[in-house]
DNA sequence: GTGCTTATGCTCAGTATAAGCATATGCCAG
DNA sequence: CTGGCATATGCTTATACTGAGCATAAGCAC
């Protein structure tokens, strides 16, 4: 049993560029989402008037994925690139625009990078593509209004009631319908319920009808289903990571912050506790300065103590562990 | 630097058939990391006796890669495979067993199974090949007596003080070394520490160094650090979703849940708060049913309330919210 | 029965969290 | 120069969650 899936699935696939291979080749893409937070919004860097995500064929010569998506962006954009993670390698038959596309593999990754001026070209809120997980407002109404109606009827769609029932249960608990509570996490899941339910144009477009309707704005092929990757692994890993800090300057004040992670997560959050919470898990020191930019009392700066990365290994346990 | 992107990307960013590309060929593979949990250790399943995990070539016939994935375990193992996760895409350089290979970009998952006969062929616990990640009997002696000389030795052939400090720091934080914690999540961290320092075989074997004296069994070329990145990302998963009930048969007692929660994460666990956190949870109901296979009074049986994955959407805050 | 073993139930203190109240410090209008 | 407004910052209370230990229950072997 040397090669395993090889006795499964008979001809290797190896890729080759320009090779005889028939009918069908295979394109290695990277894809990035850019995130980066300027004046209260959350931002994503695109291509082609905001209609795709930037991307371009993986070079052999890049020592490593990572290395050439950043030396990449950092050439394009000339703000350094604070932190890179992949999010997804896609390959699925069934998500291209087109069935005679060649087959995709997108690595896609996310990356942060820091305030800057916020009419530059390129970048676009979040919630153009997403306007249902803005919540910082309250609900948006488009949930009410179109998503909600359209989930119920797709929802009796259905064959069988165990199936209809399934589906407006699980409509529920994924945007916070019946009373449940909003869980800012599931941006992917509820784009694909989305998807599933023919709510968004990618799916309209897919199936030959008319995208009127669609709601958000669209993408090309994936490109939205994978920035809702991105926005659900950064909303995610916002609170056990000191990761927010690669989206602010190098000093800020404790709203600024707020308002950084409050613009990611989509939901407002309790000032005080916001503060307690900072503090007490010492990720920021006073700079000494205070800033007056706008009415009220000035407030303190700070800035991110780099030291605790190392001090400790983050990591919340969550075991109940025995005492040792 | 040629455009790894399209250059700056003007015109549209569709998707070009292979055509113009570099020289060399790219394989994509796939490789599965297959984790069981039996007597009491959790196993990965390996081919080639145990030095490598099973991996193929991705097969342009197959809707996506994780249903290749899954198609193909199904069938060489018998065992349904209850959860399968994408792990992360490796395309380094640097990291092939020779220069010469044709370059790789391998896209690992991570499947659970459920408890098999445990003498089956293939199967071989994680621990053979990490060592220093069972706590659940106490530290470890590979630890004191190989792992902290060597890495110590590594931190002082540092060129400045500076980086000497600074490994110390984190071989402290990574291995648990003078008083501090021990965090099981960062088998990979440790994994890609010994390999910097040149304590696994891995890196000897790379450097063309005889590979005695490496730490732990080695696989070939990356393998066995994708299987920590699999057990790191069990190890975190465990905490914060239901997944331990893939590797569970249909009911059990709450101390074999326990013990494979134990196994999976390398440390024991306070009994009596697993047990309340268990049933506070509600993702377990008794069926009614006890056992007595061992000594002792009978534990009631339990299964899986498959319902709360529907019920609620599972995931916990940690951001001070501001009441709605 | 007694003693061994494992299962299960309960308590108590320490800590973290949600939510609100109170005060401080600036600016500005009059 | 005083009162109103806006923001910053500090403090308090009730409640939930956790870590750790004690106590009891229910089988089995003898």
């Amino acid at each position: 049993m040397a090669s395993l899936f090889r006795e499964a699935f008979p001809p290797a696939v190896s890729i080759m560029p320009g090779s005889q291979r028939a009918s069908r080749s295979v394109v290695v893409d990277l894809i990035a989402v850019l995130a980066a937070v300027t004046a209260g919004e959350p931002r994503v860097m695109t291509v082609t008037k905001g209609s795709a995500l930037p991307s371009g064929p993986f070079e052999l010569a890049h020592r490593s994925l990572q290395q050439g998506l950043r030396d990449w962006v950092e050439q394009q954009t000339h703000h350094p690139l604070g932190y890179v993670e992949q999010l997804y390698t896609f390959a699925d038959k069934d998500r291209a625009d087109a069935d005679t596309a060649p087959r995709t593999i997108s690595i896609s990754y996310l990356g942060l990078t820091r305030e800057h001026d916020a009419a530059e070209a390129g970048w676009h809120s979040w919630y153009e593509y997403f306007p249902w997980e803005d919540h910082r407002a309250g609900p948006p109404p488009v949930i009410a209004r179109v998503l909600a109606p359209a989930l119920a009827a797709w929802a009796e769609d259905a064959s069988t009631a165990g199936m209809r029932s399934e589906r407006r249960l699980r409509a529920a608990a994924t945007f916070a319908l019946d009373g449940a509570r909003w869980n800012e996490e599931l941006t992917l899941q509820r784009y694909e319920m989305l998807y599933e339910a023919g709510i968004v144009a990618e799916r309209l477009r897919r199936e030959g009808h008319s995208e009127a309707g669609g709601a958000g704005r669209p993408m090309i092929a994936d490109h939205r289903r994978i920035l809702a990757t991105g926005i659900a692994r950064l909303r995610a890993k916002i609170k056990y990571r000191p990761v927010v800090f690669e989206l602010m300057p190098p000093t800020f004040t404790l709203l600024q912050l707020q308002r950084c992670v409050e613009a990611i997560a989509g939901r407002t959050l309790h000032k005080q506790n916001f503060r307690r919470l900072m503090e007490q898990q010492e990720l920021v020191e006073e700079t000494g300065g205070t800033t007056s930019e706008s009415l009220g009392r000035p407030a303190k700066l700070f800035r991110f103590r780099h030291a605790v990365v190392e001090e400790r290994a983050l990591a919340g346990t969550k075991l109940p562990l025995a005492p040792t």
